[in-house]
DNA sequence: AAACTATGACGCAAATTTACGTCATAATAT
DNA sequence: ATATTATGACGTAAATTTGCGTCATAGTTT
């Protein structure tokens, strides 16, 4: 899953990592958003709902399900995607330690020079 | 930058996907981190900080340079590096509005099942 | 001017991601 | 039982990322 080099780094930082990796592509945002607005689990095909072949979206959602943001029951012939909401506040109290702690203090200014 | 299907995204999906993907390596977390730590602009070897070679360093630097999120100076012989938290403020945002959506619905308890 | 230093540009190999087609499997319908 | 349907597994080609070595350039120092 990753380079060598990974393992030198904080596990904090590594698990961000991972974390924005699942973010990285638009097909795995639209994949969250789409849970989202449905109030509930979906069963069916999602892949319908994106611009992408069945077995590319397939893909997408076994990456979110091997880092657990997401949940697949089978249903009969059906699987039912579901958020797993309570990793995804983790995960969002995570990226917000990040920022609060990366705009804590004004560095640069967008248009200003560096103060160095 | 991106694979030929990512146009069929919004621009709001490719805008977080892109900001997602900056911080999809634990030396790119790492780096922010530090010009975060430290209260202003480095210059200097920010490679002596982590566990990767110089031109590897670099080379995240000029990714995240890329995208804005950190400007660069030249400052004599080195460059002086800073946050650019004009953007981070915004992309946390992005973020915030992201995760918001995400988790306001229990889709799934961590251990019960879907409710399809 | 010559030696030295900091940094980006460039090239390359290995690993990974993306996208999709085909096949296998399991449940449902006829 | 057989056909149909939904989905994952597997294989593969192309694109991209990662990591680093070497060279080029520009500013400093002596």
């Amino acid at each position: 899953m990753t380079y060598a080099k990974t393992a030198a780094f904080t596990t904090e930082q590594q698990q961000l990592a991972r974390m924005a990796k699942a973010l990285a592509h638009p097909a795995r945002v639209a994949i969250i958003q789409f849970l989202a607005r449905q109030k509930t689990c979906i069963s069916g095909d999602i892949a319908a709902e994106l611009p992408l072949a069945r077995t590319t979206v397939s893909q997408h959602l076994q990456e979110l399900k091997a880092l657990d943001l997401i949940r697949g029951e089978i249903d009969g012939l059906t699987v039912c995607y579901c958020l797993n909401t309570e990793l995804l506040r983790q995960v969002q109290q995570q990226f917000t330690a990040f920022f609060g702690e990366a705009t804590a203090n004004a560095a640069c200014s967008p248009d200003e020079a560096c103060a160095c």
